[in-house]
DNA sequence: CCGGAAATGAAAGTGACTCGCATATTCGGA
DNA sequence: TCCGAATATGCGAGTCACTTTCATTTCCGG
């Protein structure tokens, strides 16, 4: 990674810092793009470049790429939901525990924030296209009909999951979470 | 229903028809809604208050709202997702089958249209929230915590369903689909 | 038939987002 | 170390979804 990638990545991180600040001090829609431009010293459109919306000031997660290599290494090797689960566990857990605080401040901010909350759940959406096509080539040919359901059930659980941890401080690790909620979709026929 | 609503709607559905057909025509960002209003012959900020947002043009379905209706009489009588399921085909699947033509193409294009796919699951979000308090009512108090699992699940399984139901083109009636959907749910557990 | 309530039309405004272009910065290779 | 190519940034103008306000029209109950 080249000075290039750097630079815009620290832009991204302090853009993200200021932004995450301003919105929680006077709203998410009181608060104008351009002003946060303005305020770390770079154009609009520059963030523009780097968010692609506004939404994404707060939703960008530096490492999110990191998930689909950890999926990649265990689709295939295990049944798909519980494969899913340890590749969340694995690459989010430890990462959101490490700037605890940090993810809490921002997840907090979401879930209290309709149009942000509406925004992740769309984010969610697109990738439940690509991990469907994951899910559908992991399964037995009799089975691939449930990839649709199994990998909206497995992003449904980790979107609980984080919801539990940071409506609760963070009180539950994340991984526990994680695990629980994985293991209440598997109880679902018992629930009925 | 006075004169008041029984216009409202007339001028609602008029406006939906020449969307659609102006969207698939041009595609959706092509078509401004100013120009769906003159040519409706109404105002375009009436559009706005009919339906909130452009994507709602094709999103709107006059009769989403009988669907709680549904869900209340059976939540609390039977297990939930079965309830849910119940009331789903009750109130979805022989409505849908009656104007099918028009139905497919509508979700055709939802399920085409990214921007209008992403909407309609902030939609179901939206909608999440609330059966989840349902649910959570129906629930013996040691399985409450898996409300949210089970409400998002359920739309999960409609959406899935009104997905498969569109793509075969209807060759599947809408109740098997739903029915499917969620049995594929109930069998979560056994794919792993 | 009339007075009040609600829906509509018209018009101006806001701000997210895009695009094209000139400039500056970085990268790979000589 | 220097140079040309690739790429990122700043700037400015533009588009359009959506909001708000207010005057006008339409509908409802009495």
């Amino acid at each position: 990674m080249g000075m290039r990638e750097r630079n815009r990545r620290a832009a991204m991180r302090e853009t993200q810092r200021v932004a995450l600040r301003r919105f929680r001090e006077r709203g998410f829609d009181a608060v104008r793009v351009e002003e946060l431009a303005d305020e770390v010293g770079i154009a609009a459109s520059t963030i523009y470049r780097h968010f692609g919306t506004k939404e994404q000031l707060v939703l960008w997660d530096e490492h999110d790429g990191e998930i689909d290599a950890a999926l990649g290494r265990r689709l295939g090797r295990q049944p798909p939901l519980s494969a899913i689960c340890d590749a969340f566990v694995e690459s989010l857990a430890d990462r959101y525990e490490e700037d605890r605080d940090f993810q809490l401040d921002r997840l907090g901010y979401v879930f209290s924030t309709e149009q942000l909350h509406g925004a992740a759940v769309e984010g969610d959406y697109r990738a439940r296209d690509e991990l469907t096509a994951a899910v559908r080539a992991s399964l037995p040919r009799r089975q691939r009909d449930a990839a649709p359901i199994v990998a909206g059930a497995a992003l449904l659980a980790l979107e609980v999951a984080l919801d539990r941890w940071q409506s609760s401080g963070g009180a539950t690790p994340l991984a526990e979470c994680i695990v629980d909620a994985f293991s209440t979709l598997e109880r679902l026929g018992a629930i009925g």
